[in-house]
DNA sequence: CTCAGCCTTCTTTTT
DNA sequence: GAAGGCTGAG
């Protein structure tokens, strides 16, 4: 592949779309216009078919900024215009690309006071939000019922902005335990909407559903960006939900020069909203909808291809296709049923050690699994055999607790209504607690500015904390600027903080201080890129980077990668195990309560579809942890597969090591 | 009344 | 391993 692209660099030639891509790429690629649905199956040249097309788009002469790319992940987005720039040998600008989440931002950035908000408003996050539900909900103080907690309204909340729907429908589909309170759990979702449009807040939903309203309401600007963007593309259409399928007609609605990508076996984001009825219902849409299908996998051997298929075909809604794999044969997908958790990360330490030993670098190795935690048992194995690895799900980077302190610090100065964000750094203050904190928000948002007023609260301070008050009343100020406006490079920004009182608060209150700052630090570094507050603030907001995207740059490291399924799509290796295929984690029983079987067999698809040689399926018998006492039956992915699929391995027990293992817990 | 620290609980998936 | 709830100390 890359060198390849090298040889591109070189010659400068133009590129050769027929030798370069299949006659079904092809077709895609080279298609004149109008709305345009390519169903692309696992490992069928998705991206390189996105990113040929952007590049022809261009060589035809379309400008960059009339081209729109929506993806999924801001990973994908970047990618994409990486390769883009590699092919046509030259660093585009003004290309937009991103995430829903991210252009709706950029978009409303610029007209946000057309919609009722101010300048500088923040982003929450799916963890802010839930605060703000709590304190909607001690606020709305009903006889100590058994109300949601803001964690189930957030969701509620969440699924219904996505889905369009009323609160009461997904209460009654989702969450039919509070259908006796949706009147209540109704007035505390309007107190929520009331409270983040007075704080100048705008929560992940919202930056689609404001998006929405502002190409609704400002004909004007549906006019200009449906004009703009000649040509829109949209990566991962089966994971859109209604209000995504809707702003992408409504920018479209000008020139219908839309092309959706995406493969109905592969959607699995109902949980927040996706609807895959979407990509199905496409063509309806748009009756004069041109189809393409690529069928060509040029990913997995036939023996893995053959198992994905086996299984997938239980699903009853789907569009039927039949991907064929072009590679040579390779060795059947092993079934490895184990003794429990300890003796199944013995067993895919050791075989990652052979596979290793035998030529294939780590980085071409994962581990899949269905949720986090099934992940624990194997990093310590990992790690105490000094196996390099890389966990790619769990904690972000940027939800860490210091990581959101420092935020915090930013985002009250450039949003000084941001109550949350006040609440979370005062209470950074030894002595200062919840209540204190509320009684000073209380002061300061009455007044005109809540920057300037804070430093008039010292009477609301106990004394015990006076001290530690004056001291952040001076890292605001600093923060603030001082004289006028003299703006702050976000890096140093997040200096002073740290230097500022941060520092030895971190020192006193954890044992792992040093490693938080080198965190801070490296958010420093990230920092670095940018000029403004206010963009540094909301890029980091929408920023699923696990580990910040600092290390892009030793992209080619050494490691394994452990990922959940839903991480790793789109991602490929030679060789894959799958761990915890077990009835009642993969599938996860909570699926299974709410209908979601065929979602769940989509993601055991797509885990089994990210392999390129090798397919190790893994399921423990015993399951030793308080959760689930007991034995476990292997899930239903494996039973319902034909025997002649794969290659049922033994492992035989009582190996030292195993022995080993269990001492350490 | 306020705060801090200990103890229990429970682990889906994510922009 | 982390977040929330409860209790005891100030």
């Amino acid at each position: 592949m890359k060198k390849y692209y090298l040889h591109k660099e070189l010659t400068n030639f133009k590129i050769n779309y027929e030798k370069e891509l299949n006659p079904e790429q092809y077709a895609v690629v080279m298609h004149p216009a109008g709305p345009m649905l390519v169903l692309a199956g696992a490992g069928t040249g998705k991206t390189r078919t996105v990113t040929y097309r952007v590049a022809r788009l261009i060589e035809a002469g379309i400008k960059p900024e009339n081209i729109l790319l929506l993806t999924f992940t801001s990973k994908a987005a970047n990618e994409m215009m990486r390769r883009v720039d590699l092919l046509i040998n030259r660093n585009v600008k003004g290309l937009w690309g991103g995430t829903f989440h991210h252009i709706g931002n950029m978009i409303l950035r610029r007209h946000c006071l057309l919609i009722g908000y101010r300048e500088g408003y923040s982003i929450l996050d799916r963890g802010d939000s839930k605060d703000l539900f709590d304190i909607c909900l001690s606020e709305f103080k009903n006889i100590g019922s058994f109300l949601p907690k803001g964690s189930v309204l957030c969701e509620i909340y969440s699924l219904m902005k996505n889905k369009e729907v009323s609160p009461e429908e997904v209460i009654r589909l989702r969450f039919p335990h509070f259908n006796d309170f949706s009147e209540e759990i109704k007035k505390i979702l309007a107190i929520y909407d009331r409270k983040k449009h007075s704080l100048n807040l705008m929560d992940f939903d919202d930056l689609l559903a404001n998006w929405k309203k502002l190409l609704l309401t400002h004909e004007d600007i549906r006019g200009y960006y449906s004009s703009r963007f000649t040509h829109i593309l949209v990566d991962e259409y089966q994971d859109t939900n209604k209000i995504q399928a809707e702003i992408v007609d409504l920018i479209s609605s000008t020139n219908r020069n839309l092309m959706a990508v995406g493969d109905d076996a592969q959607s699995i984001y109902s949980f927040r909203g996706a609807n895959f009825e979407n990509i199905l219902k496409f063509p309806e849409r748009y009756p004069d909808v041109t189809i393409f299908n690529l069928t060509v996998n040029y990913r997995s051997t036939p023996e893995i291809l053959n198992l994905a298929n086996n299984s997938i075909i239980n699903n009853i809604k789907q569009f039927h296709k039949q991907l064929h794999s072009i590679k040579a044969s390779g060795a059947l997908p092993y079934l490895i049923p184990l003794k429990d958790v300890f003796q199944q990360s013995g067993f895919v330490a050791q075989k990652v050690v052979d596979i290793y030993s035998e030529g294939t670098p780590l980085s071409e190795i994962s581990v899949l699994y269905r949720s986090h935690y099934q992940s624990m048992e194997l990093q310590m194995e990992l790690q105490r055999r000094g196996i390099p690895f890389e966990v790619r799900s769990g904690l972000k980077f940027f939800e860490q607790a210091h990581i959101k302190d420092v935020l915090s610090f930013l985002r009250v100065v450039v949003n000084p209504y941001d109550e949350l964000s006040w609440k979370r750094i005062l209470k950074l203050i030894p002595g200062i607690g919840n209540v204190t904190a509320a009684k000073l928000w209380d002061a300061m948002h009455k007044s005109e500015s809540p920057l300037d007023a804070i430093f008039e609260m010292g009477r609301l301070v106990p004394r015990k904390a006076i001290d530690g008050f004056n001291l952040f009343l001076d890292l605001i100020k600093r923060l603030k600027g001082d004289h006028d406006h003299i703006p702050l490079q976000p890096s140093s920004a997040i200096e002073l903080i740290l230097r500022n009182g941060y520092e030895d608060y971190l020192y006193s209150y954890h044992p792992n201080a040093e490693e938080r700052i080198e965190d801070i630090e490296q958010m420093k570094r990230f920092a670095i890129k940018y000029i403004s507050l206010e963009n540094f603030i909301s890029e980091l907001s929408l920023q699923s980077a696990s580990g910040g995207e600092v290390e892009e740059a030793d992209e080619d490291n050494e490691r394994v990668i452990l990922s959940t399924a839903h991480q790793a799509k789109g991602l490929e290796w030679n060789t894959v195990f799958l761990i915890g295929l077990n009835e009642g984690r993969f599938p996860s029983s909570r699926s299974l309560n709410t209908e979601h079987e065929e979602e769940e067999r989509r993601l055991f698809y797509v885990a089994v579809t990210r392999a390129k040689e090798e397919l190790y399926l893994c399921y423990p018998v015993i399951s030793e942890d308080w959760h689930a006492l007991g034995f476990l039956r292997p899930s239903r992915f494996i039973r319902e597969l034909h025997g002649e699929v794969y290659e049922e391995i033994t492992v035989v027990d009582g190996s030292k090591e195993n022995e080993d293992i269990n001492e350490l817990y």
